[in-house]
DNA sequence: ACGTTATCAGAAAGCGCTTTCAGAAACCGC
DNA sequence: GCGGTTTCTGAAAGCGCTTTCTGATAACGT
């Protein structure tokens, strides 16, 4: 009767180690397996914190042993698929390894960026991972730089995914100039002489790079790229949606459209349909991720294809591996061609 | 020369403190504005935190306070467009608040997800939130209720996405049940009397509800649906390409195929499409959820429209609403179809 | 001018754990 | 059988903060 209804207080270590009759520090060690403790004693710890179903304090053991088992993530925008996908193997990385994860989004805010920084920090973050674009912006990598330097210094660890120009730390690169390039030579190979490009923010490198590929490779062929048939635009469905109409309202030039991620390509196939256009047979397009999805769109999309789930999984490895950065590691991924029917022949 | 190879040493409130020339008691009141403190005081001490770079460290905090900023969230799987859209709502909420999500994905293994709610009551977690797809298992549900009570005891909050039977928590509730009855209604509509439905695995409440509500409101109007019309299938993309492969090997008599989720109604497209069939003239598809994405197929599907972002935010606001359980309460969302050019009539 | 109340700052306890440190007990070889 | 190891356990310090509690100082009324 009395038993039943007795409170369960907080079960602490202390009132295990009181329960089993030995001190906090043997129930320490029993649980922790740090020290050999004499098998009876380790039973009647082990009985103790079973049956009052003792849970430790991860925030006291942080603390006491200065380490912790959460890795911050932080990551430009969750919902969108290219981010999650990345997430995602960053999120299996973490539960390999047995940590946390504590994840945040910017929602392509990249002063929240360093806000979120500051907050894990606080957090005491074993790592510190940053899942965006790249941002090229002189204010903003001093601020950058000005937590993490001290975060790296304290032990902290952490690694980026995409290019930045100045921050020294581990990268995952995906190939975006390369693939760029891949791309354009894929698509002159088809028979265009006539592209238009649907860009996101100039400032973001994987923007930046992937342009640039592009178009140094039309240029190593002799094509150019009409700056009017260059239309930037949000780096969303709609974004794409809105910069192919704006494209289409000015008069579409080009055989065959590049739009800079995925995402984008999506708005982009859904504004060529509304106006009344047919891809490939009339438009080619063309996109950059291979985002799960497309090889589902019809036409299915042509694209540049990224290993994601394994960048997530690399980013956690770059930035857990030992020891720590003997000097910033840039680890390349992806910028194969996939060609699937949304592009054809002029 | 000597001040700035200084080592930083932590820079802890003691620090803050001391370089002040005030005791850490007010350095902390200072922090967190709990009591006025004299104006010169208050300058000194904000303009050292400042000076010095100083970050509190969240467990030192959470161990002294008694609570923390964190909410742990539980995902059925992070890479499944629907669990991310809802997360993502989630995300959204805490970022609001100010709080910090701490993710978890149980990659579809129930049981992981008994196993992450003790882990996050260990983080101390002041709310965990489980987007799941209900899960009926008298064994899974008594594991489950022996980690939540004593956290519910604790002062924890809970909130879950989806139906489940004995759980004594808030809950949002997709309706599952309804939706998939207003479906069949409009299908029946439509003229559609033969229809295959394409479902996941029965134990789970999402699935199991929906299915009867469809098979529900068919009887109701007289039609019944053969038992060999409706094949189980994972609950993914793949998952919806086999079990629709499945049923066209074996000879699909329907006019009208209903996947239980949009994933699976993507994956089931893909396979009729590769079976040579054209969707809606040979045959309708349906689905479930309204993910983003499936406007954007073609054709663009047909659904029960669930407010994704939404349900994320009402968990997090249900699990934090004050007075905590007065009596686990219930929120509705959704079950609106939206016809597409996916179906037509037979 | 005196007692009374309101402000403000510091000392110190304590959150729940880990980890030296040191002592007790058991072991060893010769 | 005794010094010297080797094991094992407990006492206690301390991680970096918050929060009583207490004392000092200022402000007030009559």
């Amino acid at each position: 009767m009395v038993s039943e209804r007795a409170a369960p207080a907080h079960v602490t270590l202390e009132v295990v180690a009181r329960y089993a009759g030995v001190s906090p520090a043997t129930a320490s060690r029993v649980l922790n397996g740090t020290t050999r403790v004499r098998d009876e004693l380790r039973e009647r710890v082990l009985a103790a914190a079973d049956l009052l179903g003792y849970i430790p304090n991860a925030h006291a053991q942080a603390l006491a042993s200065a380490s912790s088992q959460v890795v911050g993530v932080i990551c430009h925008d969750v919902s969108d698929p290219y981010f999650a996908a990345i997430a995602s193997g960053v999120m299996r990385a973490a539960s390999e390894r047995g940590l946390l994860m504590m994840l945040a989004s910017t929602f392509r805010d990249p002063s929240r960026e360093i806000a979120y920084v500051s907050t894990l920090r606080a957090q005491q973050a074993r790592a510190i991972l940053l899942i965006s674009s790249g941002f090229q912006d002189r204010a903003w990598e001093r601020a950058m730089s000005a937590e993490l330097d001290p975060y790296l210094r304290g032990g902290g660890r952490v690694a980026v995914v995409s290019r930045h120009r100045t921050l020294r730390v581990d990268t995952v690169l995906p190939e975006n100039r390369a693939g760029g390039a891949a791309l354009a030579r894929a698509l002159l190979d088809l028979g265009h002489r006539d592209f238009a490009v649907l860009t996101g923010p100039r400032a973001l490198t994987t923007v930046s790079d992937r342009l640039g590929g592009f178009r140094d490779a039309l240029a190593r062929a002799g094509v150019d790229l009409a700056p009017d048939q260059i239309v930037e635009g949000a780096f969303t469905r709609d974004g794409g949606y809105d910069a192919c109409s704006g494209l289409l309202q000015r008069g579409l030039r080009a055989t065959c459209v590049f739009a800079i991620t995925d995402v984008m390509a999506i708005g982009a196939l859904a504004a060529l349909r509304d106006h009344g256009l047919r891809v490939p047979e009339d438009v080619s397009l063309a996109g950059f991720d291979d985002i799960p999805i497309v090889r589902d769109l019809s036409p299915p999309l042509t694209t540049v294809a990224l290993p994601l789930a394994e960048m997530g999984e690399a980013v956690m490895a770059l930035a857990l591996r030992e020891p720590p950065h003997r000097r910033s590691r840039v680890a390349r991924f992806g910028g194969e061609v996939v060609l699937r029917a949304s592009t054809a022949p002029p």
